[in-house]
DNA sequence: CGCTTTTGACCGGCGC
DNA sequence: GCGCCGGTCAAAAGCG
């Protein structure tokens, strides 16, 4: 159908955010190599023991410095009615986690909150978003770690079926920056 | 004015 | 069956 590429150009206008992509469509990827845990880890063990964060708060203006990004799957979706059909597809999410002093990461199509509830083990809330286009439901959910305030996830689920409305040539602006921060 | 954000209510799933 | 939990709705306020 309308599968297009997890293709999310990030380009945060305030304090621009580092990146990175990955994509993965099978529902039984076993990309849980030796360390990373999958989504649900993520989930449920959000706190990355930031070693050595306690007391030395250095992190005034080493903004983007890690981005790691997981990737997950198993979302299903019923559609029509639920009578005993098992037509439920897996939607993948894709959970970005990068490293960013803003929440608002503007990845160059139009979303509209919807909700914000808190988390549990968490004191920063959790924000919902949709994107406005017509026929368009991709979802997707910004989530700011406790331990860590300098770390952001934000989980898209769902396709966009439509193109980008900004122009993409934040894209090449984005690459560059992507290129400086790996420099390091 | 039209759209977005805010915020409590509501709802379905799940565990006890 | 009840209550918790995560996600969504919707009314009203807010903003350009």
């Amino acid at each position: 159908m309308e599968n297009y590429p997890p293709f999310f150009p990030f380009s945060s206008s305030a304090s621009s955010g580092s990146l990175s992509m990955v994509t993965s469509q099978s529902s039984h990827n076993d990309f849980q190599g030796n360390k990373s845990n999958g989504f649900l880890g993520l989930m449920s063990e959000m706190e990355v023991p930031a070693a050595g964060l306690n007391l030395n708060n250095s992190n005034n203006n080493n903004i983007m410095s890690q981005t790691k990004s997981f990737v997950g799957s198993e979302n299903e979706e019923k559609i029509g009615k639920k009578k005993g059909s098992e037509k439920k597809i897996r939607k993948p999410r894709y959970a970005f986690q990068t490293r960013s002093q803003v929440d608002i990461l503007d990845d160059g199509y139009r979303w509209r909150k919807y909700g914000q509830k808190a988390v549990k083990n968490n004191k920063f809330p959790r924000s919902y978003y949709r994107c406005t286009h017509q026929g368009c439901n991709v979802k997707k959910q910004v989530q700011r770690l406790t331990k860590d305030e300098g770390v952001v996830v934000t989980t898209y689920e769902g396709m966009h079926s439509h193109p980008i409305e900004k122009s993409t040539d934040n894209f090449e602006h984005i690459l560059s920056q992507m290129q400086i921060y790996t420099s390091y």
